[in-house]
DNA sequence: GTCTATAATCAGATAGAC
DNA sequence: GTCTATCTGATTATAGAC
């Protein structure tokens, strides 16, 4: 993960995981016969560790409870698990060709149940009218921004690593704005 | 740029370069020297390129339409370039090794001159309190989202291509959610 | 299963004719 | 300046000893 997360899927060498395995090069071939299944192993992982880790949108408890508490766990995964979300990012970026339709489809499915949450929400006077999708969105793109832009963050806030605080402050920022901004003004 | 875009740097080869140029592969070579200078040539093109199509966030006028304008500019920038967002998303992503101190220096006082522009609104009044950096993180996140995630877009609303509807919607939703989450309900 | 040595391939860069 | 042919090095993958 941290050799496809540093150098990306062409720039990463088999050589290169070998070595951070601290294993000879071919043993690398011979459990996962090419670079390819190796990637495809990896990005199966994640997209495992992100259903495991985030917090699912349902209609149950109250609005502001479900989104903070996502926002909170998306924000984690950001920090805890960086390289994962870069390598996802990463994919996403130069087009998805390694997502197989299985994976795209587990993704649309997820999305769907998610904004027919927030418009569940919005029918029952819950919420504030938003466009659901683009409130998923919103939230998304705002909390992978720590892992997939960590060097501009750092640039930034100049300093050489982001702290827990900092990540703790991003999220209640964004719970903040997005509770807000859907008229969910609870606690 | 399309090649970078769609390959990533290690990926992107010069002959792929050179057959989009339709041109000889050692043509491109006597031109830009080498593949990194190609390279290093289209990042500034493309930090030029957002620097001209970006509003600037500065303390006049009223703050919803210094805002509106912002995401706006934006998001017609993920529209209009999403191959330049996406060479720029993938460099940060893989650690930004490819940009100059120059450049970072230019980013980190671009978002200073604005994150002090908000906090003068927030100690004027004019604004609800919030953390202005992640205010400003979240808006680049939020409005980066659909060029860099477009693959992902795509896949959720199940279209081929995101729409100039589908922009606008979501240039409007998240003026609308980060409007309404700063305190700055005006039209 | 594990490893050393090596083959096959591919891409960046160069030489040199025109 | 432009292009064909070629070199060099790096990288994936394999052969085959142990």
């Amino acid at each position: 993960m941290k050799e496809f997360a540093h150098y990306g899927y062409a720039g990463a060498t088999v050589q290169g995981i070998a070595d951070r395995a601290e294993l000879p090069k071919p043993n690398i071939i011979y459990y996962f016969n090419n670079k390819q299944a190796v990637y495809d192993k990896v990005l199966l992982n994640i997209l495992k560790l992100f259903q495991e880790r985030l917090s699912p949108i349902t209609a149950e408890d109250d609005p502001a409870q479900v989104l903070k508490t996502y926002i909170h766990s998306k924000v984690s995964l950001a920090r805890d698990y960086p390289a994962a979300c870069r390598i996802f990012a990463s994919e996403i970026v130069h087009g998805g060709q390694n997502l197989s339709p299985n994976m795209k489809q587990a993704m649309r499915k997820w999305a769907n149940r998610s904004t027919t949450v927030f418009q569940q929400w919005v029918d029952e006077g819950k919420m504030t009218p938003v466009d659901p999708t683009h409130l998923l969105f919103m939230i998304w793109g705002s909390s992978q921004f720590y892992a997939d832009y960590e060097t501009q963050v750092k640039t930034v806030i100049n300093r050489k690593k982001i702290s827990r605080a900092h990540y703790q402050q991003a999220a209640e920022t964004i719970c903040d704005i997005v509770l807000r901004g859907c008229g969910l003004n609870s606690g």
